[in-house]
DNA sequence: CTTTGTGCAAAGGCTTTGCATGCTT
DNA sequence: AAGCATGCAAAGCCTTTGCACAAAG
């Protein structure tokens, strides 16, 4: 079981103010600017569990690095601002019907699927 | 332009005969282990370049390594085995209809979406 | 001849890990 | 007291970059 240290607790403070996903580096510098003492290997390690246990969300950020968010429970997917990095959770998935077809035209079982979806929000569209 | 070396030759070769999307590293353990004469910094440099000019498809692996496979034209998606790693192609896409909704939804515009399947193929099927 | 690609090696960035210490339970 | 989390620093990986040389147009 999780044991609950401050570190914990202050990155799931952190996450739960974070706007946007946010990654270990990022997070461990807002932390630090917040006068917070926490390394960033404790960082890394919780984040990671935090994903495992399914309380956080692990997306890919397009440059490669992993950004995390906290994440209500239940399938959904996301919908990032291209230019501000909000995000916004899509909840009803229309997927799944399309995705059992095309597992049944390729032979493929026991599917999963990824969607993201990006855009420009309200307040930065042009 | 690109100019036609040996060396974008031997990478387009091979990832013509590439079963599966392939990252740089190996693709570069693969050329080199065929007897070519390359280097890793090319192998990065041509596949990033390929992917810029759209003749090769960037895969975000789970592990965040990226990997390349030469693609048809067109908007597509994909659909990995998560067994063997053969991929196919999913080229009819029913998800602009919907991201249209979602973008209306949440107040974005210019939306563009990402969609990959993952599964077990006939072969690895239990 | 000029421009662009290649090789090599070094550096960069993100992430993980070993080990001793400190905090939870 | 026992066990897990933390910190620190080092190492690992993947990827990018500077610079001189080689090749293509």
């Amino acid at each position: 079981m999780a044991r609950t240290t401050r570190q914990r607790a202050e990155i799931l403070e952190a996450l739960d103010h974070a706007s946007t996903p946010i990654s270990a580096q990022d997070l461990f510098v807002a932390l630090r600017g917040d006068g917070a003492s926490i390394s960033l290997a404790t960082v890394y390690r919780q984040l990671q569990r935090l994903a495992d246990e399914g309380v956080a969300d692990r997306l890919h950020r397009d440059s490669g690095e992993l950004a995390f968010r906290l994440c209500g429970t239940g399938h959904h997917h996301h919908l990032v601002c291209r230019e501000c990095g909000r995000t916004e959770e899509v909840r009803d998935c229309r997927l799944d019907h399309w995705a059992s077809e095309i597992a049944r035209e390729h032979g493929f079982s026991d599917i999963e699927h990824r969607a993201d979806f990006s855009g420009l929000c309200a307040r930065c569209a042009p």
